[in-house]
DNA sequence: TTTATCATGTTAAACGTTTAACATTTCTTA
DNA sequence: TAAGAAATGTTAAACGTTTAACATGATAAA
C-alpha cells in the first residue's frame, strides 16, 4: 500500500503519484515537489510485482547456461560472458536472472527453462546444450525474445552471438603448419555441439587445405574435457608419431602438456601445440602456450545489446560470429617464412 | 486472465482451480481431474507477478558479488560460489539473481543494490565489498534476511559463511617453516577486506609463533591482484634475501612464480612457495604448486542453506567458517620431521 | 430424526500498480 | 472577451493471483 501512502502524505491522488514517478505525463511543479519529498521521507520504492503484473515488463532477463558441477573450465569460460552481459544490462538499468542446467546430465525437464515458463522474464539469453535445440522449442513456446550464444543450432532462425570455431581451429593448425609441423593431431570432442564439431571441422578443412595427412589415429574425440582425458590423448597421439597437436579446450590442454612434460618432450620440438582459449597460466608454463582466444566478455556484452534491441521492437535476427584471436607465444614452434 | 481461463474450461470456480494448484485444500477428484486436463491443454502457467504480489514470496534470492571487470581471478572463484548457490536452491525449486558490482570503482551507489530495492527477492547473499559494511547496512534498511559469504564486517550480527583465511595462512606458513624455510615473504594486499585481512594476520601470528623473523622487507601488500604486481612484489622480496614465500591470492601467485622462474631460481630449493585457491595450472607447473585451498563451492551451498533456514523462520545467527585445505605439492620443499 | 461435522465448492476483497477516460483549470488567440 | 486548446488533476477498471468467509450437500453421531 505504497502508492497510497504518499498519496494520503501529499493531499494527491495515486495516479498523479504515479505520473511524478514514472515522468508519464507533465505534473505541475508544486505537486511534483511534494511527491518528491514525499517518497524521499518515507523511502517508497515501488513495487515491482504490482507494476509487472500490469505492464507486463519485467526489466529482467534470464541467461541460462551450462554449469551445475563446479570446477569445469567451461565455467570459468562462460563467468565472462555472465560479466560482459551483466556490464551491458547495468547500462540500461536492466536486471540479470542466472540459471544453470546440468550439460553432461541430459536434464530431462530441463529445468533452467522453468524459470522461464514463470514468464516473467523479458528476454532470454542461452547456451543451448544441444544442436537439436530441444531447450530452444521450449524457449519458442513461451513466446520470449531470445538470442543464442556460443553454440549454434541446426536450422536456427534465431539471432546468435559465437565464435568462429572453424577458422580458430584453422588458424591453430596453420600456425602449426607454418612452423613445419606435418602429422597434426587433434584432440577434442564433444561433437554434439557446434564448438565442438566447428572445431573439428576446421581442423579438417585445413588439414585438406594445407596438404597435410588426415589420419584417424592421430585425432581423439572425448566426451569429457578433463585433465585426464587430455593426458589419454595425448598418450594416444604420441603412439602414432605426430609433431603437432592442436587441442579444442582448455583443460585438455592442461592435460596433454602434462603429459608431454612427463615424457619429457621438447615442446615445440620435438612437438608443436597449440591450445584453445586464453588463460593466464598459459604464459606460465615453459614454453609459453600459443592459444586460439575466444572473446567470452564480447560474446555476453553483444549478445545481451541484441537482445535488448529485439525488446525495443527491433525485427529480424542477427548473427554475429566473432573472431577468434591468435595469441601467439612459444609452444607451437618456429615459423618458417 | 489464466485461471479465469481454465474456470471457464472446466466450468469450476477460479478459487477452486488455485487449490488444485496449490494443493491447499482438499478438492474432489473428479475436479481435480478436470482441472489438471484443461491445464495441461492449455499449458496453464502461472503468472509469478500476480503470485508475488499477493503472497509477497517470490521464491528468488539474489547474489551479489564483486566483479564487473572481466577476466579478474576472483571472478572464477565465484564461479563455482554461484555453482553452489544455484545447486542448493535448484532443490527446493527457488531462483536466482546474481548480481554484481564494480569493486575496484567502489561505486558509490552501490546500484547492484538497487535489485534489491525493488524489494522482491526473498533474501540476499552477498561478498560485501569493505569491512566497514556500508552495503549491509543499506540491506537492513530494506529489511530483507540476509547472510555474508567470503567476507566478514565489522561488528556485525548478521550469519556469514567465509574460510578460515587465518588458518589458511598459518598453515602455510608452518609448512614452509617444516620444511627449514627461516626468512618466509608474504605476498598479498587488500587489507580492506576480510580475507586479505585474515591472511596476513595468519601469517603474522605463524611466524610468531614459529618464531621467525617478522620484516617489513619481505611483506608486499598490493592494491590489486594481478599478474604483474605479482611480479614486482616477487622482484622486491628477492632483493631481500627471503627462502620462503607465501602468496595469498591465485593471480598474485602466478606473478611470483613466473618470476621466480625467469631468474632460474630453484624451487623449492632455494624458494619454497605456497599459494591461495586451488586450480587446476598448479598441478601444471614445475614444481607443482603447493597451495591452500578453499571450498568455494561449499560456501556458496551452506550459505544458501542458512539463508533458506531462515526463510522458514528460524531466528538467529549462525556464522560458518569452512575450514581450508593444504593441497601438499612440490613447491614448499621437503618437510623435515 | 435431528444435529453436528466434514467435504467440497463459490464469492469477493485484496495485493500495488498503470492508464484510459473524464473533469477542471489555465492559457492562447482570434 | 469568448472559445478552443493545453495543462493538470481525478476516478476507476484492470492485471492474475490468493484466501477468508460463506454456502451447500453429504455423512456421522446422538
Amino acid at each position: 500500500m505504497s502508492l497510497k501512502k504518499v498519496s494520503h502524505l501529499t493531499g494527491l491522488s495515486i495516479a498523479t503519484i504515479s505520473h511524478v514517478i514514472n515522468g508519464t505525463r507533465t505534473v505541475s511543479p508544486q505537486s511534483r515537489k511534494k511527491v518528491m519529498e514525499a517518497v524521499q521521507k518515507i523511502g517508497y520504492k515501488p513495487n515491482l510485482a504490482a507494476r509487472i503484473l500490469k505492464t507486463k515488463i519485467s526489466k529482467t532477463i534470464a541467461l541460462v547456461i551450462p554449469g551445475v558441477e563446479p570446477k569445469r573450465s567451461t565455467n570459468y569460460f562462460f563467468m565472462d560472458v555472465i560479466t560482459g552481459v551483466r556490464n551491458k544490462l547495468i547500462e540500461v538499468d536492466y536486471d540479470l536472472i542466472v540459471s544453470t542446467y546440468g550439460e553432461s546430465k541430459g536434464e530431462k525437464d530441463l529445468r533452467a527453462l522453468q524459470v522461464l515458463k514463470k514468464q516473467w522474464v523479458d528476454g532470454i539469453l542461452i547456451v543451448p546444450d544441444r544442436k537439436d535445440g530441444e531447450q530452444i522449442k521450449q524457449i519458442n513456446e513461451i513466446n520470449i525474445p531470445c538470442v543464442i550464444i556460443d553454440r549454434r543450432i541446426d536450422g536456427g532462425r534465431i539471432s546468435s552471438v559465437d565464435s568462429n570455431n572453424e577458422k580458430g581451429a584453422y588458424d591453430a593448425v596453420k600456425i602449426l603448419c607454418d612452423s613445419g609441423k606435418k602429422r597434426i593431431g587433434f584432440v577434442g570432442g564433444y561433437l554434439h555441439t557446434s564448438t565442438g564439431y566447428g572445431r573439428f571441422n576446421g581442423y579438417k578443412k585445413a588439414i585438406n587445405e594445407l596438404g597435410l595427412v588426415f589420419d584417424e589415429s592421430i585425432i581423439a574425440l572425448n566426451d569429457c574435457f578433463t585433465i585426464k582425458s587430455g593426458i589419454s590423448s595425448a598418450k594416444k597421439l604420441l603412439e602414432n608419431n605426430i609433431d603437432g597437436i592442436f587441442v579444442a579446450d582448455n583443460l585438455l590442454t592442461m592435460g596433454v602438456m602434462k603429459h608431454l612434460m612427463y615424457d619429457k618432450i621438447k615442446i615445440p620440438d620435438q612437438i608443436g601445440v597449440v591450445g584453445y582459449d586464453d588463460y593466464d597460466w598459459m604464459e606460465l608454463v615453459t614454453p609459453t602456450l600459443t592459444t586460439i582466444k575466444q572473446q567470452a566478455y564480447e560474446m555476453g556484452y553483444i549478445a545481451a545489446e541484441i537482445l535488448l534491441r529485439k525488446l525495443n521492437g527491433f525485427e529480424g535476427n542477427e548473427k554475429i560470429i566473432l573472431d577468434t584471436k591468435l595469441i601467439i607465444r612459444e609452444s607451437h614452434g618456429i615459423i618458417r617464412v
